[in-house]
DNA sequence: ATTTGACCTGGAGCGCGCTCCAGGTACCAG
DNA sequence: CTGGTACCTGGAGCGCGCTCCAGGTCAAAT
């Protein structure tokens, strides 16, 4: 059982001190141990469970779902059936995420398409040299 | 050359009216047409910068950055190296966003993996079923 | 003994991107 | 003439997700 201190669990969950904080006010981490100073001391299980917070956020789960998910993890292994079908939907929203942007960028290449034969040879991509 | 109402433009941009007048007024979209009421008429040019819009949105793109961009396209010819390569610094920053969504998408159906053996014979995705 | 630095708390503030509202105008239908 | 509807304006307000701040505690280093 490895501990951490806020600054590490901070670099290595890639959320601010400020956002752990935060996180553990609202109700998204429960149950971080405190040392005798009062500082919160990080364990596995609590870096394990940042990083499925980090993985939800970066796919852009608004944090009222992600509460809902933490508070049917607490309840108890019955609810992993709800807590499956929550993920299930997110993995459908993420996918059609990917397929947005994939649609949109093919977008952007035509139009950066449209000024490589406007501005013609094309001088390197380096906008001092000139 | 069509004209539109502000509705049918905001039904085939799918920007909503309010955001269609917010972009006009910070710039973002410039020199729509007005009827004898003062009522906009947009062109399909208009429609076709407010599709260019929407990619760039939908790709989170910020608005201050579009604005740039916007300001650029106004300025004239001369300025098409550097929206090329504005584009092309977007761009990249979509292609790191698709590839951290399907690594973090990984993440997601590995956890969907552990519940599916979990919750064993899987019950269809109802969870009304039972 | 004091300084430094990492951490603590509660609560205010912020940046973004809209979204809503009040109050008004112009046109069309009955 | 009366509604009704679609639009107009300027400006206030909002939801989200942090982020910052003031004022304080503790422990190790000098």
């Amino acid at each position: 059982m490895n501990f951490y201190s806020p600054a590490q669990a901070s670099q290595r969950s890639g959320f601010s001190l400020d956002t752990l904080r935060y996180y553990e006010k609202i109700g998204l981490l429960a149950g971080v141990a405190r040392d005798s100073a009062g500082r919160r001391r990080f364990s596995d299980d609590d870096l394990t469970w940042l990083r499925l917070l980090r993985c939800l956020r970066d796919t852009g789960m608004p944090i009222a779902e992600m509460l809902r998910y933490t508070e049917l993890a607490r309840a108890g292994e019955h609810t992993a059936a709800e807590r499956r079908a929550l993920l299930e939907e997110h993995d459908r929203r993420v996918a059609e995420q990917i397929d947005l942007l994939s649609r949109q960028r093919e977008h952007i290449q035509w139009k950066i398409g449209i000024y490589r034969e406007l501005t013609a040879p094309a001088p390197a991509a380096d906008p001092v040299s000139a």
